[in-house]
DNA sequence: AGGTTTTATGTATATTAGACGTAAAATAAT
DNA sequence: ATTATTTTACGTCTAATATACATAAAACCT
């Protein structure tokens, strides 16, 4: 009779200010109470593994996203969990932090938004499942727009520009960079907006979901380099 | 008190003149007994996930692999098993089959290559598995050098184009293929061999990991288009 | 009014991708 | 044995794209 349980856990990145901040919780039992950790636990018999990430997101943190991407499974080391054998199955998540209040919930004495390079260190062995998160999100900023989940609604070019420099680490041409962005055609053009301190007032720009569903039917592969 | 099981299930594929196979083993036991599905089984206690692939598969093929890659994990469906609550990390792998003897061991009563265009019908969602498995490899084939895999140690520029021109389901030019593939510079030209059939004498390549590791560090990227 | 900062737009050049031409070395046909 | 046919090998030209860089406009600051 196989003795092993399932958890999920969910690395959630949020960004702001030229930072990338990662959502821990502070864990109120069990062997790692009192230590940081990511937001998760068991998954019930009868639920979905997607399912059960969501909600333990929205006990522990009061954060609902509604889409996440299966990140990794854990299940290699035996000896994880010390409570015994568990294996984790990760999910990636991004959001605009300011769109969620956040507030430890039933299951957690406190959520949190830590940068990401300066983050406490994490209960188990949810470092490893950081890291993989992180680097997920460094592949898939290359060849997913998924840049738009971390910003707001209506953005500037220049906070996009942070955004990718941010997570890519690498400095490259303003011009170059929205020049290739406005090429794809996804993005709607809200015009002239007075923003605060000095220089010229820049245009706010949406992303245009279906434009992009559209432009995919039609061939269209999402690609950015960054030498 | 959790009760869900955890199993391991193995997409492996090989190929061979113009043509990918999947790897399918005819059940023993259970509920799908004398069903065809993709290699697998429970999780042992005290056993990492990939070992456990590993094991299933050479006591129900065989095949022995050493690296395979995880791919997806199925837990959304709760009725996935008849049995009960069962999720299933996959793992994917790529063999030149002629390398391996295959034969149903312990635990299956067959084990066959099929081309995946004339599967049999799958038992339990393991038609979702492969197609999953052949959406990643269908991916991967663009960023990654796992082509070789795939072929004999020592193979033809014309196999490799073969191989594919068949994954991808593309025709392109093969003067341009085998420019772009040169310039990467992490196959050796082991010189000219007298081909059977007609037409003139080619020469035959084989991959340099080590090269290839070497350029990786260097920064280089793989990447393959077929417009 | 002149300097500074930030944004907007444009152009010239270098690099790469894509289309295509032809010769060499083998087998097959007459 | 000479000529076609098949397959490989190598090269060239052009179009597309990426990169580097120039300049003007609109705000604020002094």
């Amino acid at each position: 009779m196989q003795d092993i349980k399932v958890a999920v856990d969910a690395v959630v990145f949020g960004y702001k200010e030229e930072t990338l901040f990662l959502l821990c919780i502070k864990q109120k039992f069990g062997p790692m109470a009192d230590s940081w950790v990511l937001p998760g636990g068991l998954v019930q018999d009868d639920e979905p593994l997607k399912d059960a990430v969501k909600r333990e997101l929205r006990e522990e943190t009061n954060v609902e996203l509604e889409y996440m991407d299966q990140l990794y499974t854990f299940g290699d080391d035996i000896k994880r969990d010390p409570r015994g054998r568990v294996i984790a199955v990760a999910y990636l998540g991004l959001v605009d932090p300011k769109r969620l209040e956040l507030k430890a919930d039933t299951d957690a004495l406190d959520a949190q938004w830590f940068p990401i390079d300066a983050l406490p260190s994490l209960g188990y062995d949810h470092e490893l499942i950081f890291e993989k998160g992180l680097e997920r999100l460094r592949a898939k900023i290359h060849y997913e727009p998924i840049g738009f989940d971390l910003l707001e609604e209506e953005f500037f070019f220049s906070e996009m520009e942070g955004l990718y420099r941010t997570i890519t680490g690498r400095a490259f041409d303003r011009r170059n960079f929205r020049k290739k962005i406005l090429s794809f055609g996804f993005l709607e053009d809200l015009g002239t907006f007075r923003r605060e301190g000095m220089g010229r007032p820049a245009n706010k720009f949406r992303f245009i979901e279906d434009k992009y569903n559209e432009l995919l039917a039609e061939g269209f592969h999402f690609e950015l380099k960054f030498a």
